[in-house]
DNA sequence: GAGAGTTTTGACAGAGTGTCAATAACTGGA
DNA sequence: TCCAGTTATTGACACTCTGTCAAAACTCTC
């Protein structure tokens, strides 16, 4: 019956996810290089083999965690667009977003930055990598929506560059100095450098690129 | 004697780099990734055993590789800083050199992304990881000489922050940007957008956040 | 309860890593 | 030239992890 094939599904669907948290839950331990398919079989008491049926390989399942962490800050930002009123704070908004994050979920974000790291061989991604390529883009979808407020109000410069681009590159601008915060900090600190001034100075900056030049609000936090 | 034991020391230093560049031609087929101990051991005609004289594990020479990227950029930044008149325009050929290395030397810029990606545990990293952050910090030194003259010359505003983080800001940003169009390329062309242009933007971008308010210069290229 | 389809598993083969005792190569002195 | 002593190099081993497969267990239908 048609009934008990969708509860298949469903409970497919669950599996699935149950395997995923185990991934999340046991790599929240010891990182994701030291995560072993057999640690993540044993959380999730399943048997290894099981997971090969869900997913084609390790990085396959790290690619679904990469998802998820994709799926949640699309969350988030959609939120900083909410509570936001104009689109140059939505924007900046949404980098604090992006840090507070991967402060909270070191874990999904370490996914995140190896599928940033990860360059697909072939022109189409398949399985997990494929759904992380959707999801970024909605992500963008989001932040390109706020860039497009931003220069409507005014808040942001009119020829700041077509908006994908521009989220693109912010995209690549936050990530790279989250992710340096995120795995330098105490190499940094050497330095006399806090991870959370560095974290201002990169917002600070961001935004004097997208601001326009005769506004100066130098009254930012 | 002295002599000799000066020689050894010597050929202890060849045979080290005579392995890493072992390892950055076989990466140079596979990808880091795929990169197997053997085969480093095969291409430089010695013994698999012998490479654990020399490094501690695998990620170990890998670090060696993002030493020498490192080592190359360093190189690379001074020639910027000499051949540019203005603060500002060193920075961005710094920038446009960062990219150029990572399209000319897409191993060793890959070794490098991978030594960003990691958090060394402990407080002092040992071997290898230990001499990236020594010369992270060279390359750091150029580039805040940059920075300074740049706010000297008046060419950079001078209230952009302390030349230290306005550095690492800036090469957050930069390897952002390029990791995010090496490792994408295919995918961004999906959506319509060269590497090429993503590039141009966050330099135009970069620029913008560095430059004084008033002074607006939009011919730049 | 037998049969068809689906899920789950134990066991296997293969690849790669890192270690170690043993061997080879070199050096300086008798 | 031969002999220790030191250093460089290696083959072989133990171990871990991966990914696969045929078989077992389970579920549904009749």
């Amino acid at each position: 019956m048609n009934l008990v094939a969708d509860r298949r599904i469903e409970e497919k669907e669950r599996r699935r996810t149950e395997i995923i948290d185990a991934a999340e839950s046991a790599s929240r331990q010891v990182g994701l290089d030291a995560l072993t398919m057999d640690e993540v079989a044993r959380t999730a008491r399943l048997s290894r083999a099981l997971l090969y049926v869900y997913f084609k390989d390790k990085s396959d399942l790290v690619f679904a965690l990469a998802d998820r962490a994709l799926a949640a800050l699309q969350g988030r930002f959609s939120d900083c667009a909410k509570s936001q009123a104009t689109g140059l704070d939505q924007i900046r908004e949404m980098g604090r977003a992006y840090l507070s994050f991967s402060q909270e979920c070191p874990t999904l974000f370490e996914a995140l930055a190896r599928f940033e790291l990860h360059s697909p061989a072939v022109e189409h991604a398949t399985g997990a990598e494929a759904a992380c390529v959707q999801s970024g883009d909605s992500v963008h979808q989001v932040m390109i929506a706020a860039i497009d407020a931003g220069v409507r109000d005014g808040s942001i410069r009119a020829d700041v560059g077509p908006p994908m681009l521009v989220s693109i590159t912010l995209w690549g601008f936050m990530h790279g100095v989250i992710q340096l915060a995120a795995t330098k900090t105490n190499v940094l600190a050497h330095d006399g450098v806090a991870a959370q001034s560095l974290f201002e100075q990169a917002l600070a900056m961001a935004t004097r690129s997208l601001v326009a030049p005769e506004k100066n609000e130098s009254n930012n936090e």
